[in-house]
DNA sequence: GAATAAAACGAACGGTCGTGCTATTTCTTG
DNA sequence: CAAGAAATAGCACGACCGTTCGTTTTATTC
């Protein structure tokens, strides 16, 4: 087990293939996946950046050179701990909208699904916020690769949303339209998390309705 | 000099009234200031939660200890630092919009005012993102008097908003059109800080103008 | 079950953090 | 310019940080 899940660039297999999760995966790899599920948790909570070692192996049970042995540097953890949170976030908004069969109804589902998951992070992770938005707030700025990493996954929650919009608004001005989409999830997340607004939902989604309806047309100013 | 501006609120004016600006300010208070600023931009950087003390120091040539002796603790430094940069947006986001006479254009004017501040921070501060919203991620979960600051400004920040809304359309939907107007304004930040994209502008700018044009209306869903 | 590899531990390191203290310098004021 | 107050520096502290290393425990394999 010199090789890791890491160097295939996700969490889920080898580099040969071998399952992670289930029986037939090494002790390693169990603790691996409990090590990563518990950090995204508490990254939800105070941030990507305060996934500090000693704290998380107490929440763990283990000890901090145990912990770290499954890591080579605490930066190689905070870039698994987005992944992981990217997986689950596939698991638990993207891919349930594939049992809608009408397609241009699926975008409407993702983004309640979206807000599910904004509201009720115990979906994801931990009892804060998705870990994922705060880790693109808080490293925006920050060169490295964390903050590749979380280009990275906006870069293809942009496109997946461009694709509903395509078809299920083929008019309307795409790149325009998941701008619009991607702030009103922004929004909600600030409006529920931080100003506790027990009318976030109503008013984030007669935004997004009114959006549907008259959205930004291509070519236009 | 025991009374400090802190007690005041902010941090223009001490207790008994005398400006912190300008000649006729104890060195102790332009000191303040040159922190605060300081701070400011070393937030926007890298956080809020980054704003360490001797980094600190050592930007501003001065040590550690003499830096905090203005300070009783780093939890009311961040409040403060919060404060100063609420003051900065005031300033250059908020208040010249009151120069265009025609009511009904002032929305517009703050909205391209306030993207400039996303874009070009040193309209503000520091070379990063906006000290304030990046607050408001990194501390929307994470209970204290930072976290309580932070939701503060948010409110009289949609409250703002909403003014400005209920001049320009008064028959939409206040409060969806605040979210998605937020909205715009949050992944306007991200598509142009952490995603580097070059036309992020045009793209907000089209899906602000077909929000003005057709607003989520009262009432609806 | 013995041999071997993987996993977990415990202690220690150099570094930085926020925060007290006391001394010294610098400003302010009569 | 002298006296007093305010501002700053210097130093030390305990706590926590990421990381390393040698040892011990636990899984895996034959």
């Amino acid at each position: 087990m010199i090789v890791r899940a890491l160097k295939r660039g996700h969490s889920l297999q080898t580099e040969d293939g071998r399952e992670v999760r289930g029986p037939d995966a090494t002790k390693g790899d169990r603790t691996r996946m409990r090590i990563l599920d518990e950090a995204a948790a508490l990254a939800s909570e105070n941030g990507i950046g305060a996934v500090t070692l000693g704290p998380l192996a107490d929440r763990l049970g283990m000890s901090k050179s145990g912990l770290f042995a499954h890591f080579k540097s605490k930066e190689a953890l905070q870039v698994e701990v987005l992944i992981r949170a990217a997986e689950r976030f596939t698991e638990v908004v993207i891919s349930p909208i594939r049992e809608e069969k009408d397609k241009t109804k699926r975008l409407a589902l993702f983004f309640k699904n979206w807000l599910d998951w904004i509201e009720h992070p115990s979906l994801g992770s931990g009892k804060g916020g998705c870990p994922i938005l705060a880790a693109h707030f808080e490293y925006d700025d920050v060169p490295g690769p964390v903050r590749e990493q979380a280009a990275k996954h906006n870069g293809e929650f942009y496109d997946f949303i461009g694709r509903l919009v395509a078809v299920t608004a083929p008019q309307a001005d795409r790149d325009a339209t998941v701008a619009a989409i991607d702030g009103l999830g922004l929004s909600h997340l600030l409006r529920v998390r931080l100003m506790k607004d027990a009318n976030a939902r109503t008013h984030t989604m007669r935004a997004f309705e009114a959006l549907l309806k008259n959205p930004p047309l291509k070519g236009v100013a």
